[in-house]
DNA sequence: CTTCGAGTTCAGTAATACTGGACCGCCGTG
DNA sequence: CACGGCGGTCCAGTATTACTGAACTCGAAG
């Protein structure tokens, strides 16, 4: 996926958080666990952990050691500049129990989607996609319920500005095609996303828009294209987020 | 403080770290304002930013870099696992805007106490303690409301953990006296701590006792010496700080 | 058009992170 | 009770890499 290493970047920085994300996946993790998953010798690991462990980052529990409280400030920091996220967190973890997909929450900064929330149903799939990550916004259907509510001369200059890259066969690259597209999607109050960004995977997206009319974010479900197919990927799933949607946009408007 | 460095750290992986933490300080910086601050050359801080910026630890927002979302996943992790965040957050928030003091919220882990959540209020004094930050039980206010409600045996397998180290000339240092003093909190049902652990900082902390009567933590007021005087020290912060406590009891019961 | 300030890029050098081996403590087994 | 194995921790040398400083770019202001 075209990951361009920079070549000045601060390699150390990131194994640094490889090593945490790999704690958060595993739920705890010992220092051989860590040395199998990284190619690293067992005392580079340790120091690693000894070091963030020292300062509060990671936790030891005997001889296991797991992501430690002191991130919650970091990360509680961040999420504080996201009212959005609080008013949503829960509708969005409430839809994932109830289709047993995996729900998203993404927001616009910047002329790029970044993942707020996530939440796991119990056959979500798994992607490596993760909170914070920014992503295009022409190719996936979340971007697209947000770029449908954004003032024309506002996607114009976002298109400008990140172009519109084509990640599978399916995703618009055609700036009228793109702009017909979102005509429709702000017809329908609704976005599909037939692979556009990662082969195998359909979404269906609304937005949540606050009371002056304009687009604070927008919601999704997306999952296997084997189980995203008729009623319930044109209907079913589109009727649910809707539902939620508005729940959010009451909640926004009234706290 | 003795704060004595390990010779094995991963220097790299504290300063990735400390830089996070002075862009959470100041909500948000330029490359510049963080050459001043840290001595590195701007060439250097600005590696660190791209690194992190690359993997969405940290966002861009024109020439200010601030704490990314992607924090918020791993301390939303390490924050899953400690249900009484989500129970006691808004409490104690509450308690810090009424009082206008420093309040906090402490758990036990291994002997040691753990901050899970700190609120300030609009007179809060600064302290240099962090969330997720160890400390040890027997020289803090919130630290005996929690040993008060342990077994005795327990209190006992603590202290010859972790030994029980002066750190102003008002922390008990006896074990005899320690459970002398223990006593008297468990029965008033409140603990003060006069400077025990900070020259200057008094304290005022109550301890979170579940339904199995069981203590699941501790929340505290502190702050100035001379603002921690007669009544308001002894009388109306207790009070305050009991009936914020029971309200957290009753969500945990009920919840 | 010039100047200034700030961010970014790059190649060389100094610092430091990684390795492998030794040590230690623990648990289960002979 | 001794032994063996496993995992974590410590340490010194080496190779990687993070840091520097100068040059470049860009935008805003004069």
């Amino acid at each position: 996926m075209a990951d361009q290493q920079n070549p000045n970047a601060v390699k150390t920085a990131q194994t640094t958080f490889s090593i945490l994300e790999e704690l958060k996946e595993r739920n705890g993790a010992t220092v051989t666990d860590l040395t199998d998953a990284f190619d690293l010798s067992k005392s580079s690991i340790h120091n690693y952990l000894t070091t963030l462990e020292d300062d509060g980052y990671v936790m030891k529990d005997g001889n296991t050691y797991e992501v430690g409280l002191r991130l919650l400030d970091l990360g509680g920091h961040a999420r504080h500049r996201e009212r959005l996220y609080d008013i949503a967190k829960d509708e969005v973890d409430e839809l994932a129990a109830e289709t047993g997909e995996l729900a998203n929450l993404l927001v616009e900064q910047h002329g790029k989607g970044v993942y707020l929330h996530r939440a796991h149903g119990d056959d979500a799939v798994k992607t490596d996609s993760y909170i914070g990550q920014r992503v295009y916004l022409h190719n996936t259907a979340l971007g697209n319920a947000i770029l449908a509510h954004l003032p024309r001369a506002r996607v114009e200059a976002i298109i400008d500005q990140h172009g519109m890259p084509a990640t599978t066969e399916n995703t618009i690259s055609d700036r009228d095609e793109l702009f017909s597209h979102l005509e429709q999607v702000r017809e329908e109050g609704v976005a599909f996303d037939d692979e556009a960004r990662l082969k195998g995977l359909r979404c269906v997206a609304v937005p949540i828009v606050n009371n002056n009319d304009t687009v604070e974010g927008a919601i999704s479900v997306s999952g296997p294209t084997s189980r995203f197919q008729n009623e319930r990927f044109r209907e079913e799933l589109p009727e649910k987020l809707k539902s939620v949607a508005n729940v959010i946009e009451l909640n926004i408007t009234y706290t």
